[in-house]
DNA sequence: ACCCCATGTGACTTATAGTCCGTTGACTTA
DNA sequence: TAAGTCAACGGACTATAAGTCACATGGGGT
């Protein structure tokens, strides 16, 4: 599993233990929903800009993210 | 300061610390010297894959990359 | 069967990431 | 006075991420 796959799935762990839909999470970092899942399915190459939004809209700092990865 | 410019700060802490310059630090991780100097001075919007190479080259995880930011 | 709802995907344009050439200035050592 | 090293910066270029859209799929409820 590469990096992109990595994030991409610790995204979607944190996403769904919280509670949100993939809309949600969008819309809480204002990104776009198809955005959002290319990014949990391993698609993009996110850059820190998007990982900070994500990591807002999540409630969690941005080392934590990358906790266990 | 914003994140690239946190993150910027943060690798030149670590590459200082660790005794590199500029361009041993871009040899390691594959990158272009003018590449590594924009990041560390905070113009860059630096990818996931680039922050993996950056950490490699560092020796250190992601996550502690992020320690502090 | 028919709606919602959430997710997944391919294609596309625009914005910018990232490279490659070079210069400049500060500092150091001979 | 050079000569060397390193950081910072710029212009021009190519590669790729950002951002959006229409549409498809599948499950649950009525």
């Amino acid at each position: 599993m590469n990096i992109k796959e990595k994030i991409g799935k610790r995204i979607k762990e944190l996403r769904t233990e919280a509670g949100f839909t993939q809309m949600e999470l969008a819309g809480r970092a204002s990104l776009d929903r198809t955005y959002i899942n290319s990014v949990e399915n391993g698609k993009r190459n996110i850059s820190i800009t998007n990982i900070e939004k994500i990591a807002n809209a999540l409630n969690i700092n941005i080392s934590a993210l990358f906790e266990s990865i």
